[in-house]
DNA sequence: AAACTTATTGACTAAAGAGTCAACAGCGGA
DNA sequence: TCCGCTGTTGACTCTTTAGTCAATAAGTTT
C-alpha cells in the first residue's frame, strides 16, 4: 500500500537529511539503512530506489556534508585587516571558534575518515576537502612570510600552512574527544603568546 | 581433534599479537574473530575460551596497545637541556619525529577513538591516555611560563601543554590522512620560526 | 593406568542487516 | 475511463559474523 508520493528530487533531500539525523544520532558504524527509512518516514525499499546501495548513500551524503562546508571561509571583514600575520591568525581564530557549534559534523568527518581507510573513493573525497582547506590557508601563509622575510627563513609557505591546517585540525580532535575540557580561550591565547605577543609590545594590555 | 597446548599466558598474547596484526591490515571495523584466529593459527572458538567477546578482547588489545606506548616518553637527555623552551621544544621533535614509524598504532587509536564514541569504557581509556599526555607536558610547560612570565602573561600552564598536546595530535592526524605528503621537517621548521627563531639571532644560521 | 582437569576444536545456531522483488497506489495522458 | 508509468511498500532472501557447545586430545594427579 504505497504512500504518497513526493515531488521530483525532494525525496532525495529527505533522504540525505534523514541518513544525516541518523548518522550524528549513531555514528556513521551505526547507522542502519533501515533507521533511515525510518528517520524519514518511508519504507527501506524506497532509499534502494534512489540510492544504488548503502555505499552510494553515505557518500552522497558525504558530498552533501562537504558542500555545505564550513572550512576556510575567509570573511571579508577579515581581509581588510593591515597586517598579514594579524589576517592569518584572525582567520584561525575564526575557525577555531566555529569549531565547537559543528561538534557533530566535525565528527562525522572523522567518521568518514575513518571508512575512509577502507574506501578509496571517500579517503580522496576527505583528502581533496582537506588539500582545499590548505589551499585556502596558503596565499595567508605566502603573505606572511613576505611580510617578514627575515624571520620566516627557510619556512614554505606550504609549511606553514600545513602548520595551521594540522593545528586547526588538532583543535577539532580535541572538541570531538572531550568537549566540555576544550578552551577556546585558553587555546587562542597560548597561540597568541606564541605567535604573535613579542612583536607588538605596544598591544600587551589587551 | 585439539591440537598442542601453549602454556600459560604465552596464548592470550599470541591472540593480541595476532589481533593487532588483523586490525592493523584490515582496519579495526574490518577485524573479524575468525581472522584473528585465523592468523593466530587457532580455532576461532579458543578465542572466546580466553576472551569473553569481542569488546573484550578488543578493550584488551587497547589496553596492550597503551601499555606499549609510545606517547610522552620524556627522554632522560632532553632534560639535560638548559633553556625551558629548549627542552619543551626537544620534546615535541622527539614526539613528532616518532609518529611516522608509528603510523599503524596510531591508525589504530584514531579507530578506537572513532569506536570509543559508541563504547565508554573505551573513551575512557583514550581520553586517559590523552590526558596523561597533556599532563606530562604539563611540566615542561610551567617551566616554560616561569622562565620568562612577561612574554606568558596570562597564559596557564593548562593552556600551554593542551595547545602542545592538540599540536602533536594534528600532527598524528596528518601522517595518517597523508602519509606521503608528510614532511616532519617542514612541520618542525615552520614550528620552530612560529615558536623560537627570534629569541636566539645567534642561531639563525642552522 | 585410570581418573580428572583443562585447552582446543569444528560444526552448529542466532541475529542483524543489506539488498530484492512482486504487487500496488497515485496520477497524467489518450 | 482505461492505460501505463513511476514512486512506494513490506515481506522475503541472502550473507556475514558473533557466539555456543558437545566432543576430544594433551597433560596432571593419584
Amino acid at each position: 500500500m504505497p504512500g504518497p508520493r513526493a515531488p521530483e528530487e525532494q525525496r532525495r533531500k529527505e533522504i540525505l537529511r534523514a541518513a544525516f539525523t541518523v548518522a550524528s544520532r549513531e555514528r556513521l558504524t551505526g547507522c542502519k539503512v533501515s533507521d533511515v527509512a525510518k528517520e524519514a518516514g518511508v519504507s527501506k525499499g524506497l532509499i534502494f530506489f534512489y540510492f544504488d546501495n548503502k555505499d552510494t548513500l553515505l557518500v552522497s551524503l558525504l558530498e552533501w556534508l562537504l558542500h555545505r562546508t564550513i572550512l576556510a571561509r575567509v570573511d571579508e571583514e577579515i581581509l581588510q585587516l593591515e597586517s598579514p600575520r594579524e589576517r592569518f591568525l584572525a582567520v584561525l581564530r575564526k575557525d577555531i571558534e566555529r569549531l565547537p557549534a559543528q561538534r557533530e559534523t566535525v565528527e562525522l568527518f572523522f567518521d568518514y575518515w575513518v571508512m575512509g581507510t577502507r574506501h578509496p573513493d571517500i579517503q580522496r573525497m576527505i583528502r581533496g576537502a582537506l588539500d582545499r582547506y590548505r589551499d585556502a590557508l596558503r596565499p595567508l601563509a605566502e603573505a606572511v612570510i613576505e611580510a617578514e622575510p627575515a624571520r620566516y627563513e627557510d619556512v614554505t609557505a606550504d609549511g606553514l600552512a600545513a602548520v595551521a591546517a594540522g593545528f586547526i585540525e588538532g583543535c577539532a580532535l580535541q572538541i570531538v574527544m572531550d568537549p566540555g575540557r576544550f578552551e577556546v580561550e585558553a587555546y587562542l591565547t597560548s597561540l597568541h603568546a606564541l605567535v604573535v605577543r613579542h612583536y607588538r609590545p605596544d598591544d600587551v594590555t589587551s
